[in-house]
DNA sequence: CGTTATCTTGATAACGTTCAATAAGAGTGG
DNA sequence: CCACTCTTATTGAACGTTATCAAGATAACG
């Protein structure tokens, strides 16, 4: 077994487009509690599942026309931008059940691009169609509004750790967040595959692949965690929470 | 006279609560363009206008339940955040038309504490209205999603400027977002008052207060800017954008 | 007019980058 | 199946940018 990440979902169905969001096991992180199960129905009603896309495949580009935000329903995707200077920077990495694409509404064009990092089925929701929706029930109005705030506190929190914090702290608050993710989707908190390289990693925590390398090594070496490549077990957890200072 | 940012402004009233939507001169920037004038009416009812808030007054308090978000009318407001590590980051900056408190929505409280850098007026406007109002009118609900948006892609924007870029591309950026918000206002791009001390800016751009002043001092010895305290009068915006590399 | 805040400037040091070499896989073709 | 290349990751040494420490200078304020 490659990814022990997957093993929870895929034992219903990897990447399947037959699904519907009332049986999704991910609805709990992906849909608002609030929602009845009426309106989980019309919900699903313009939600549309394409085929998978394969590693390293863009869901969409920086620049494009806004028209739809997405689920990631297995696999991971990383978002980008590109700033004038032509820097690369890594905005986030998006896993099973989280919602990507939002930065779009604003200009009406994606701000970043999207690509998958690994083999990945994602759940596309037209835009225009959940503005109709949310003008028509209060709680999915109230949801949309929600997640974009969300998506706010979760950006200002990443600020304060490329501000503030040491290329440790930094890589610490990185494991704990992906175990903690892991940890919602009924995944191991311990034991996990990284679904991105190093050079992600780094370029999303504003620091080298060397330093990125290091610090793992590092973390090793102290016992915190063990590293086979990609694959993460982690063995002292509130050690990491306490390097990570809970660096939020 | 203290401020030349201000005078525009104050042609009319200071900080005047006597105001409305209709007549603000700020309401191109901080109202949505597709609003009818009845709906701008509608918004205009719910809108509060409390007394202004002195220098260092807080607005509200990380942790304090969210009920409104605000928009600046007259003066300048900061957004900080505690992180666990006890560290405090200046998440943002905003100047009159600016709205602020969005980020209390997702977990109905306000991420951040906001306080007021100079005597500033406020427009309150309790969320729970703009929902209600929302459901009634799609133009009232595509602003604010969009308003959302934009602060997503904002703090995005921001997080680049701390990964990649140098001490003096932080502070060029800063300085030209700056000027180009004036501008907005129909206020000078060339001359203005910065409302925020070195420590702010520091804070913001993730840089020690010694550094930001070095960075000033060499931008002025090569004739970009003249600094009085404050003061700016910015001599070459293009080489200023230049250094930002339009680093956004 | 003295006291406190804030800002500026200099000297030193640290953390992370850069440059460089090596290692370990993954994929390909003979 | 092994040799080959290409990519990705690891490790070391030297350097550089910015932080830290420290001292003055300037402005703000009672």
């Amino acid at each position: 077994m490659t990814s022990s990440a997957h093993s929870a979902e895929d034992k219903i169905c990897p990447h399947n487009a037959r699904q519907n969001c009332s049986s999704c096991r991910l609805s709990a992180i992906c849909l608002p509690l609030a929602l009845a199960q009426d309106e989980v129905v019309q919900l699903d009603e313009i939600v549309q599942r394409g085929r998978p896309l394969q590693t390293d495949e863009l869901l969409y580009r920086e620049g494009d026309n806004f028209n739809s935000i997405f689920a990631v329903r297995s696999g991971s995707v990383k978002a980008y931008r590109v700033s004038d200077k032509g820097e690369e920077q890594v905005t986030g990495f998006y896993l099973p059940g989280e919602i990507l694409g939002m930065d779009g509404i604003g200009q009406n064009r994606y701000a970043n691009s999207a690509q998958a990092m690994e083999v990945s089925a994602i759940c596309e929701i037209p835009f225009s169609k959940i503005e109709d929706l949310s003008g028509r029930l209060p709680n999915m109005q109230k949801h949309f509004f929600k997640l974009l705030s969300q998506e706010i506190v979760e950006d200002q929190r990443h600020i304060t750790l490329l501000s503030k914090h040491s290329a440790e702290e930094r890589l610490a608050s990185l494991l704990v967040s992906i175990s903690a993710r892991n940890a919602r989707r009924n995944l191991s908190a311990f034991s996990f595959r990284l679904p991105m390289s190093r050079t992600d990693i780094g370029n999303f925590l504003g620091l080298t692949i060397e330093t990125v390398s290091r610090v793992f090594s590092r973390f090793a070496k102290q016992g915190l965690i063990e590293i086979n490549k990609k694959e993460i077990l982690v063995l002292d957890i509130d050690a990491l929470k306490r390097v990570a200072s809970l660096a939020n």
